[in-house]
DNA sequence: TGTACATCAGTGAACGCGCGTTCACTGATGTAC
DNA sequence: TGTACATCAGTGAACGCGCGTTCACTGATGTAC
């Protein structure tokens, strides 16, 4: 009351975007098993009841953070497939955001734990896919049938997501590289080799 | 009291076993996040208490579906491993395991949820793991190098675990794909193909 | 075959807790005049 | 420049709920003799 410096205003002036840094702040230390609203709003600082406003409800606040994180996937991935780089690393960008962006990344793969027909998010969602699937075709060449682009764009999704997911969960620890980027590399290029024949093995 | 077949015995006789079937299908149906031991004992029919006297605790309940799930997986990889099945086998049948127990898979995944350090789990976790470097060294030739088999065994390990994860999170929706193991199929084969120069592409 | 007794397996009431959501409210801001 | 008023943003108390865990208990089983 005197020193209006000393109290807290009772506008906060950003919340909404100090409300989504503590929610993936929450999200990246315990995961969105135990992600609660209340915690959240401790965590900026506010009254629990404030995050209403912003979002409605978790869901709404969830929905939120995973449009966010599709927009940054999107900018992060096209920027190496605008400047024509080898697909490796438009997948090696995707990794790149899914370790500078936990939070997000462990809400946008669970469709569960937020609205999927949200416009922002669908919006955004879909312009990711369509940065991955251009780069895997880029990859194949211009003459290359639809159904292999599919497979391709698959194969390469599953390869990135894998490897991101499985680093992230520290299944990958054994492998007790310093750098993810640089096993990412490596399992990257193991796989572009043709199969081994071996004797008595039957082919696919 | 009359009928003894009218009441529920006081001993169960497997309850046990029926605890950890009642917890899978309490995964498969709304995934660990929303999983009680009180819904657990619901399914099961039984006090909200007795689950304490076989496993403690809710990380007991889940340390036992992973140690589970890690037997399982061992079992379904080492099938086609031991008939020196093509890598591509293994990895299918990887698939397979991920769709077939997918409240096992949920929980496998997230060492968080339950004690890493057990030894029937630890075990369990090191023979799947075991089973997957084989088939690995076995596709790469024995005269591979040690870190080709480790950027090999990521690579394989990544791009399976990739597939299953998104395939039952609902994000390869748009493959419009009746059988997964096909999709996977065409995924794993699309892989096996060498990187397309590009002209103005730089090379990693 | 019977009996005593220890052990095991499951019960049901009770606890304290944190949660999401609702609600009437109040402080602050912006706009019309 | 001032004033009235609508709107917005955040508060804090209260609600009902389901949860994990504890506890003294009881029914059932198995074993020793």
């Amino acid at each position: 009351v005197t020193s209006p410096r000393a109290v807290r205003p009772y506008h906060h002036g950003d919340l909404r975007r100090a409300l989504l840094a503590a929610t993936l702040a929450e999200l990246s230390a315990s995961g969105p098993s135990r992600l609660s609203l209340r915690e959240v709003a401790r965590r900026a600082g506010v009254s629990h009841a404030a995050p209403r406003h912003h979002f409605g409800d978790k869901l709404g606040l969830l929905t939120a953070v995973a449009a966010d994180g599709y927009r940054l996937l999107a900018d992060a991935t096209s920027r190496p497939a605008e400047a024509s780089a080898p697909l490796e690393e438009v997948g090696l960008s995707y990794v790149a955001f899914a370790l500078a962006h936990p939070g997000h990344f462990a809400v946008m793969f669970r469709p569960d734990l937020y609205n999927v027909s949200d416009p922002d998010l669908a919006r955004e969602r879909d312009r990711a896919a369509s940065v991955l699937l251009a780069a895997v075709t880029a990859d194949l060449g211009d003459d290359a049938a639809p159904d292999a682009a599919v497979a391709g764009l698959i194969a390469a999704w599953s390869i990135t997501h894998g490897f991101a997911t499985l680093w992230m969960t520290g299944n990958l620890s054994f492998a007790d590289a310093a750098d993810p980027q640089d096993l990412a590399r490596s399992a990257f290029a193991a796989l572009r080799r043709p199969p081994r024949r071996r004797a008595g093995a039957r082919e696919l």
